[in-house]
RNA sequence: GCGGCUGUGGUGUAGUGGUAACACAUCAGCUUCCCAAGCUUAGGAUGCGGGUUCGAUUCCCGCCAGCCGCUCCA
C-alpha cells in the first residue's frame, strides 16, 4: 500500500482537515489551520485524552500496573505568565542565547562558547581566530516568542508566550493542593497552546511554531517515582495503540543516559513512523520524563543547576547571589499518614496534540480496490479512523431522491444530531458515490433509507471497512450506532 | 539561518513570449432501489511584487511558500 505523505497532505487540503495558515497571503511558515473536519478530529483527540486521563479515571480503584490508586484533576493556566517563571524553569537561558554565524564555514555558534569552540575548518584554532573566518555580529536567538504587556509597554514590560504548558501546572501546584483535597499521588492535566520559534518548521504540522500540548504532571513520593514512571510510560504507549495506531509503526524508546535533560532521571519517547521519515526512523509523539523535584524546587529556591558533585543546587552569580530568585513559597507536601514533609517528585507525560492528530491521519490513510456497480474493481481512498476519533460518525442517505425517502432520511438525520452524533445528510448523486465520499473522510457508518423502509421500518447500516450491510429497525438506529461507536 | 529543487482551478496534471487544456472533485437539473454509472448545465487557476518586452504564466531579479540536504529540535 502506498502511504506517501503527499497524498495525506493533499487529502487534508481537499477535504478540509488542515490548511496552510494565511494561505491567501502566501502562507506563514510554521503555522497551520484546521478546517471543519480537522477541527472535529483534533477535538476528538483532545477529548479522548482528557476523558481517558481525567474524566473516566476512578481514584477509588488501582488500575492495572499502577502502584496504588491516584487522583487526576484538570487545570487551564494562561499562556502568558510572570517572566520569572521562565527564568527559574531554565527556559530563559536555554531559549535566549547570543549566537554568531560564520559565512565561511556556515557554522552557528554560541557567543559565550566561542573561546572554547574549535573552528570546523581549522580545528587547531577556535572559531573566529582563523583569518578566513567571517563571523556575523552576535545576534539574539529567541526561541521563546516575546511580547509586550500593556498598551504603552516598553522592552521593560517584555513577557513570553509559554513554550510549554507544564510550568502553568507547577506554579499552581500549591493552589491545587490547597483547594481540591487531592492527596499524593495525583496528576494535574492541561491541554493548551504553546509557542516556540523553531529554527526549521517542517514536515507539515509536525514541527510548528504554534502547537498544542496535552500534559500531565504527576506528583508522587520520591521513593515511588520510578514505579510511577514505568506505569505512565506503558500506559501512555498503550493509549495510542487503543486508538488504532498500529504496533509496527509505534515504538517506545528509552533515552540513553547522555540524552537526558540535566534534571531527568529517566525519559522515554513514544515515537511514530511518519511517512515523511525514512524507513526505520520515528518522530516523537510524546515524551514521558522523570523530572525528579527539579521544577518544584526551582520555583521555591531559584533556578537550579548541577554542581561539581552532580547535585542540584541554586545557580549562583559570581557575587554569590542566586542567578534567578525563586518564589520563596513553600511547595513541599506534608503527608499526614507518615508525618513526613518532602518535595514531591514528578513524572511528566507530555503529548503533542497536533502530532498525535497527524499520526492518526497518517495511520488512517488507506487505498484499496472495491467493485463498482458493474463488478469492476475501482480505486478507493478511505480514512480508517478509530470510531472515537472519526470527525463524522455517521451519514444518512435516501437511496433515491423520491418516493418519500428523503423525508424519512431527514427524520433519522434529525434524531442522530439531536442525540449529539456528528453526522451528515446527503442525497446528492448515486448511492455508491455517496458511500465513497464518506469513506474518504473516514465516516464509520452510513445509514440508507430504501424502498422497503416505509413498510418494514428498517434501514441499512453500512460499515466503512467491511462494506457489510445490515438491516436495523429505524427505532433502534441511534442506539445501534452509539453502541457500535463504543466497541 | 545556509545550499539545491519546485510553485498552473479545490486536487492531480498538460502547455505556450501573443492571457491557458485535461481528468477528478464541487454546484444545479434529469435519471438512478445499494457501492465513484449516464446525460445536460454552472463556477473556478498561472504564489506575490518588480524588471526586460509592443506583449510575460513562460525570460531575469526580489520576496513568500513547499520539498530535499545541512543546522536546530532545550
Amino acid at each position: 500500500m502506498i502511504r506517501s505523505m503527499d497524498k495525506v497532505v493533499a487529502l487534508c487540503k481537499r477535504r478540509g482537515f488542515i490548511f496552510q495558515n494565511s494561505e491567501i497571503y502566501g502562507g506563514q511558515n510554521g503555522f497551520w489551520d484546521y478546517g471543519p473536519l480537522g477541527t472535529e478530529l483534533k477535538r476528538n483527540v483532545r477529548d479522548a485524552w482528557y476523558h481517558d486521563m481525567v474524566q473516566a479515571h476512578n481514584e477509588l480503584l488501582t488500575p492495572a500496573g499502577a502502584p496504588s490508586p491516584f487522583q487526576m484533576v484538570g487545570l487551564e493556566s494562561a499562556i502568558i505568565m510572570h517572566p520569572q517563571v521562565w527564568k527559574c524553569s531554565g527556559h530563559y537561558d536555554l531559549f535566549h542565547d547570543m549566537m554568531v554565524d560564520c559565512h565561511e564555514c556556515k557554522g552557528r555558534f554560541r557567543q559565550d562558547h566561542l573561546p572554547s569552540t574549535p573552528c570546523p575548518l581549522k580545528p587547531s584554532r577556535t572559531v573566529g581566530q582563523h583569518t578566513s573566518c567571517r563571523l556575523t555580529e552576535p545576534r539574539e536567538f529567541n526561541l521563546m516568542f516575546k511580547t509586550i504587556l500593556g498598551a504603552l509597554g516598553t522592552e521593560d514590560d517584555a513577557a513570553f508566550l509559554r513554550p510549554e504548558t507544564a510550568q502553568g501546572i507547577f506554579v499552581n501546584f500549591r493552589n491545587v493542593v490547597d483547594s481540591t483535597r487531592v492527596r499524593l499521588p495525583f496528576g494535574i492535566c492541561q491541554v493548551g497552546k504553546s509557542f516556540r520559534n523553531e529554527i526549521t518548521p517542517r514536515n507539515f504540522t509536525f514541527r510548528s511554531r504554534e502547537f498544542e500540548q496535552m500534559e500531565i504532571e504527576f506528583f508522587c513520593r520520591p521513593d515511588q517515582s520510578r514505579d510511577w514512571y514505568t506505569y505512565w510510560r506503558d500506559r501512555r504507549y498503550n493509549w495510542y495503540l487503543g486508538l488504532g495506531i498500529s504496533l509496527d509503526r509505534l515504538i517506545l524508546r528509552d533515552h540513553h543516559a547522555d540524552e537526558l535533560a540535566h534534571y531527568s532521571v529517566g525519559t522515554a519517547d513514544i515515537e511514530y513512523a511518519f511517512p515523511f521519515l525514512d524507513a526505520g526512523q520515528y518522530g516523537e509523539l510524546e515524551g514521558i520524563a522523570h523530572r525528579g523535584d527539579f521544577d518544584l524546587r526551582s520555583h521555591m529556591e531559584g533556578k537550579l543547576a548541577k554542581n561539581a558533585a552532580g547535585e542540584l543546587e541554586v545557580e549562583k552569580l559570581p557575587d554569590g547571589r542566586p542567578k534567578y530568585r525563586g518564589s520563596g513559597k513553600d511547595l513541599s507536601y506534608f503527608d499526614d499518614q507518615t508525618r513526613e514533609r518532602f518535595v514531591p517528585h514528578v513524572i511528566e507525560p507530555s503529548a503533542g496534540a497536533d502530532r498525535g492528530t497527524l499520526a492518526f491521519l497518517c495511520e488512517a490513510y488507506h487505498e484499496d480496490q472495491q467493485p463498482d456497480d458493474k463488478g469492476e474493481l475501482q480505486e478507493r481512498v478511505l480514512m480508517k479512523f478509530h470510531p472515537r476519533l472519526a470527525p463524522v460518525k455517521a451519514a444518512v442517505f435516501p437511496l433515491i431522491k423520491k418516493e418519500g425517502m428523503p423525508e424519512q432520511a431527514m427524520a433519522i438525520y434529525g434524531e442522530m444530531r439531536a442525540a449529539g452524533l456528528s453526522c451528515q445528510f446527503d442525497q446528492q448523486a448515486a448511492i455508491g458515490k455517496r458511500y465513497r465520499r464518506q469513506d474518504e473522510i473516514g465516516t464509520p457508518f452510513c445509514i440508507t433509507v430504501d424502498g422497503d423502509t416505509a413498510q418494514d421500518k428498517c434501514v441499512t447500516l453500512r460499515d466503512r471497512d467491511t462494506l457489510q450491510q445490515e438491516r436495523i429497525p429505524v427505532a433502534r438506529i441511534v442506539d445501534e450506532v452509539t453502541m457500535r461507536l463504543k466497541s
